[in-house]
DNA sequence: AATCAGATTGGCAGCGCTGCCAACATCTGG
DNA sequence: CCAGATGTTGGCAGCGCTGCCAATCTGATT
């Protein structure tokens, strides 16, 4: 597979003009369906391209297409990780939206580092797409100074709560705080805790605890008391933290996790500890995974959009509209946990 | 931020050339820090990249560069899925490897599509990449003779049960299935089910399903009733399906998941309907999620080293070595449910 | 049969960068 | 002071494709 005839040349699009006895120009435009050319010769360079074995060179092509009209049929994506399942979720969204319009995406990883988020802007930009989406409204002043200057449409996505450099999607994770916080204190919940991972890091849930302390304080009822696991969210840090904030505040009758996979763990700590829920402890968390939903109670939470604000933000993208907000909202699942 | 002076040209390697008063090639020599130039050279470049705010433009390099023995630093990777956290978790391992060598990558989605992978194959291949990182060993024709065509390194990862184009990188899911089974069959299990997700689409899990069925059946106690849940694996998925299984098979003592995340399900069938785990049915998953070890009762399953076949088959992708199978393995992780 | 609009086609100059090579500059030792 | 080795540097031809434009062909019309 690998061990070659000696750098045997790939086939070109001269190759296939030559083949089909046809020019570079309409063999190109052929291939692109653009313009216009003869039943005849269309088959001709079909039948060339079949039996060459041709691959279209997209680098030669963005290349030789920029600067035009139509430009560089790409964007690029940069997501804070790959672990919650959310952003594989917005990736979805995105990149079916961008394939229906004939869009590649390349995407980067910034593991919540604004540092490497900078470089990646960087890198991606070098591809020269036709605009970036990006997670979250903060970002390093070098950042938003590439971004800037690279002159090309972005779209911020997920938060709302801010203001965004172009256009921003999704939509405002302190409201969801508040929402959150009004359900447990509407339910009769007064002794409320939270249990979250790294808010350093992850800079929405900050902002939805933000949200639902205020909105707690504001009823009455403060916060009692947090508990933050260090690193990211994983079922096993929120398993262990709920145990914690519980040996800390035995009396507390609700907590509000940073999100489901948290709360996942949590339900299983009073499930092992034969904690009742909700009666003795309510659980509330944020996403609405999948697997809340199959829990023996469902779990009490919030539903995002996240497939549709990848594909609001890919479409935006690429529409060419005005810089603006949109918020696609939220949607607040009763389940049976809260 | 999108309304600009009229179409202002990005600064190219050119101006930055004119701007340091050098020659391009100096420059290019400078950025990529190859050949030899003086540190006064260095410094004026390095000025005056920061100063016009200068993006390199990756199409054009690589097109260039392309056929010389540097060539691309670009692999395409195609996985068939987001939503199963374990193909992020492998594009995390090669991202990793990836990045550390310099290599920038392309992702394609295949959605379990074969006639979507070979398409893919033919995106991914346009951008000339060094090499192609693509999941499992089963392909169309098709798409095993563009691979084949393109003359460039090849890694199929995951499964090394069959023959691979090039190199493999895995770990064999038969095996898998025959050592959960005869676990299962050392714990004292005999009237065992199986609960699975769509096989046509998922061959991994056929052939885990495979082995797992022979060997029981060679220790005397053949698979007892399996039961599909159609389309993609979840835990609702599995909760359901489990209950469908134990309709018809009340006397079942185990039953075997496609995965952890039906396993889960299935889990949860049980909390909701009493029935006692592992006394009065065994559960044995497969994929080790960190979900399934935060549970009460930890899940007995297979661990798999997703993150390293991703950074093993990034590594010999791009090291140059010959073509071979590498087996992984994976480990069983005993837990509390089997 | 001549004319004309529209369809079809080919030639060729780039797109921005890298590889190659020749041209200098600088440094050694004899 | 000079040949030879080593360190720096710039010029320029592509990489494979697309955009533009002029050339050619077609059929219908007068």
């Amino acid at each position: 597979m690998n061990v070659h005839e000696p750098e045997r040349r790939l086939v070109t699009l001269a190759d296939v003009a030559r083949a089909a006895g046809v020019g570079e120009s309409t063999v190109s435009r052929v291939l692109r369906n653009q313009g216009s050319f003869s039943k005849r010769t269309q088959d001709r360079v079909a039948e060339a391209v079949a039996r060459l074995g041709y691959v279209p060179n997209r680098l030669a092509g963005m290349l030789a297409g920029s600067g035009s009209t139509a430009g560089a049929k790409l964007v690029g994506i940069i997501i804070p990780s790959l672990t919650n399942i959310v952003f594989p979720d917005l990736l979805r969204g995105a990149t079916a939206a961008l394939d229906r319009d004939g869009f590649q995406s390349v995407i980067g990883v910034s593991d919540y580092d604004p540092e490497r988020e900078e470089a990646l802007i960087g890198a991606l930009l070098s591809w020269r797409p036709a605009g970036l989406i990006v997670t979250g409204l903060e970002h390093r002043a070098g950042s938003v100074a590439r971004l800037r200057a690279s002159g090309i449409r972005i779209v911020e996505m997920i938060d709302t709560d801010g203001t965004g450099l172009d256009i921003v999607v999704g939509f405002s994770n302190r409201a969801v705080g508040c929402d959150s916080a009004r359900h447990l204190i509407a339910r009769g919940y007064r002794r409320i805790g939270y249990v979250g991972h790294d808010i350093t890091l992850d800079l929405r849930a900050a902002k939805r605890l933000t949200g639902f302390r205020e909105t707690l304080a504001e009823a009455g009822h403060p916060l009692a008391e947090t508990e933050i696991a260090p690193g990211p969210s994983s079922a096993a840090a929120g398993r262990a933290a709920l145990g914690r904030l519980l040996a800390a505040r035995p009396d507390l009758d609700a907590v509000y996790f940073s999100n489901d996979d948290m709360a996942l763990g949590g339900y299983f700590h009073c499930l092992a500890d034969g904690i009742a829920v909700p009666e003795r402890l309510a659980l509330f968390g944020f996403n609405a995974l999948d697997i809340a939903a199959a829990m023996p109670q469902p779990l009490t939470t919030i539903r995002t959009p996240r497939l549709e604000i990848g594909a609001v933000a890919a479409e935006r993208l690429t529409a060419g509209g005005p810089a603006e907000t949109v918020d696609l909202g939220y949607e607040l699942i009763p389940g049976a946990t809260a």
